[in-house]
RNA sequence: GGCGCUAUGGUGCAACGGUUAGCACGCGGCCCUCUCAAGGCCGAAAUACGGGUUCGAUUCCCGUUAGCGCUACCA
């Protein structure tokens, strides 16, 4: 790999820092895979951090969820989790530090104060220009029975630079930035309250020794504060890669209303970790070639933060289908086995003899043979059932599709009549007895193999007929022939 | 409203001054066939718009438009 990146030369130290006050979403999935694959590849450290100082946005029950979510998708980390709440003396220490050098002032004002008018919807009400400075700033409290919070002083006039890893060369005109809030005022008894992102993320990741702040690029406006910040606590700065956002199909920021968001919920719905991982590498990035069946090996292998693109990507659900379904069929058997035994566990079908021995060749054949069909995890549950277990249903659909003929039933009957005394069970031997009897009967042999079908797995749409008889075994398979011709 | 970012088929990415603009998903057709997938082959489909710079722009610059982001004592 190229040596553009700056700090490659020292312990490559990252962090993906979640708030709690959702669950995991792809966007930031996606980021805590690239920190991860970043770290990982080059041996440096990923850090957990919960940015949890909003106290009455949080919701601390959902940190369980980001971690399983981070879990599932096979990101692991060396330090954390470690909870922001937890550290306010640490940012309290280093507002009051800023206060002393100068670098901040104590604000009275009431809050609302710098909020511009409607600057978050998108109401018709005449957007007002916020105010970025307040006679506070120059130590005459507008309010001095208000308790204050403690604002950073922007430099005036000037502008603040940054290298973008991937979007490069950025530069911000201090008098746009306005005199963000670092802590809190105090509520009731407290003098002070929480510190506010800004001040954390930096405070944090000076401590931390972050070397590069691999985020979301809605960040982007926030890294010229945060780079002020750095200067004015003299600490070094790490280096920035902003990766794009990921919207949904109407090009919106990606929300609920575009259905599942959340990692976990793709789990539920039975795609592989692997597959889901692959899909979301190549949002943003490629390797620059064609290939698109990258195992998390490639990935290791492949991925640079120079390769992310710089544009929003949409989230195509269609395309995670295909990955998934890629990764059913092409995973090495013994990769693709631990899914689906977790799977058939969570309905209820799983027997431990497919553990191991015999069982277990038996399964990996079966899953081997359904593998082509299936789309998603349940799908081995549902409709493969018949293949684990006796209790199964036949489709209604499916007997209306192809029962119709009169002579099913009989035919079905003289089919078990001709395998049951068969010496060899095997693809040949159904082949040519079913083929034989659908002869001397003058029907179509797809008549009875589609209608065998539908009586021995219950489904319109199974494997090919005589593999699945093998898999199922003579005797089931005569059976449930009967057990059919009688219904 | 202000500031910023972005702009290649419907979608994700290639092409980083010279290609018949490539690949993949999706879509349509054909083949294969015992159902349905898979697979194979073929096809429709893009450089947002307008100016420059250049012998030559998808590529560099400017403007327009559009989308997104930030503009909170949210993160």
């Amino acid at each position: 790999m190229s040596g553009t990146t700056p700090n490659s030369g020292q312990n490559v130290r990252v962090r993906f820092a979640p708030s709690p006050t959702g669950y995991l979403h792809v966007g930031g999935a996606r980021t805590a895979l690239f920190n991860w694959l970043f770290a990982r590849q080059r041996g440096g450290t990923m850090i957990l951090r919960v940015e949890d100082t909003d106290a009455e946005r949080n919701k601390p029950e959902l940190v369980d969820g980001i971690l399983e979510g981070l879990k599932w998708l096979g990101v692991d980390w060396d330090e954390g989790p470690i909870y922001q709440s937890q550290r306010t003396a640490l940012y309290r220490e280093a507002a009051e530090k800023l206060l002393a050098n100068g670098s901040a002032f104590l604000c009275y004002c009431a809050a609302e104060k710098y909020a511009g008018g409607d600057h978050a919807g998108e109401g018709q009400a005449e957007k007002t220009r916020r105010i970025t400075r307040c006679e506070c700033r120059e130590g005459k409290p507008s309010n001095p029975a208000n308790k204050p919070a403690i604002r950073f002083k922007v430099p005036p006039g000037g502008t603040t630079k940054f290298t973008d890893l991937i979007f490069g060369e950025r530069e911000f005109a201090n008098d746009e930035i306005e005199d963000f809030v670092l802590l809190r005022s105090g509520r009731d008894s407290e003098e002070w309250g929480l510190p506010t992102y800004q001040m954390s993320v930096v405070v944090d990741d000076i401590d931390m020794r972050i070397t590069h702040v691999i985020r979301g690029a809605d960040h982007i406006s926030n890294t010229p504060k945060q780079v002020l910040l750095y200067a004015a606590l003299g600490a070094p700065r790490p280096v920035f890669a902003h990766v794009p956002l990921i919207l949904g199909p109407d090009k919106a920021r990606l929300s609920k209303r575009h259905g599942a968001t959340s990692v976990t919920a793709y789990a539920e719905e039975g795609f592989l970790p692997e597959a889901f991982r692959n899909f979301l590498a190549l949002l943003g990035w490629s390797p620059g070639t064609d290939e698109e069946f990258l195992r998390t090996k490639d990935l290791l292998d492949k991925f640079s933060l120079e390769g992310v693109s710089r544009t929003n990507a949409v989230f195509d659900r269609a395309k995670l289908e295909w990955f998934n379904t890629q990764y059913l069929q092409k995973l090495p058997i013994e990769d693709l086995l631990p899914q689906v035994a977790l799977e058939l566990k969570r309905s209820g079908l799983w027997k431990e003899e497919w553990a191991s021995g015999a069982g277990r060749e038996w399964f990996a054949k079966t899953v081997d043979l359904l593998r082509p069909r299936v789309r998603l995890l349940p799908d081995f549950s549902s409709w493969s059932r018949a293949f684990f277990t006796d209790e199964f249903s036949r489709d209604p659909a499916a007997i209306q599709k192809f029962w119709k003929d009169e002579r099913i039933p009989e035919l079905l009957r003289k089919l078990a009549g001709a395998l049951e005394p068969l010496p060899e069970w095997n693809h040949d031997a159904c082949d040519h007895a079913l083929r034989t009897l659908a002869e001397q009967a003058g029907v179509k042999a797809g008549l009875l193999i589609n209608a065998t079908r539908v009586a021995i797995v219950g489904q319109a749409v199974a494997p090919p007929l005589f593999d699945t008889m093998v898999v199922l075994g003579q005797t089931r398979v005569v059976r449930r022939l009967r057990e059919a011709a009688a219904s």
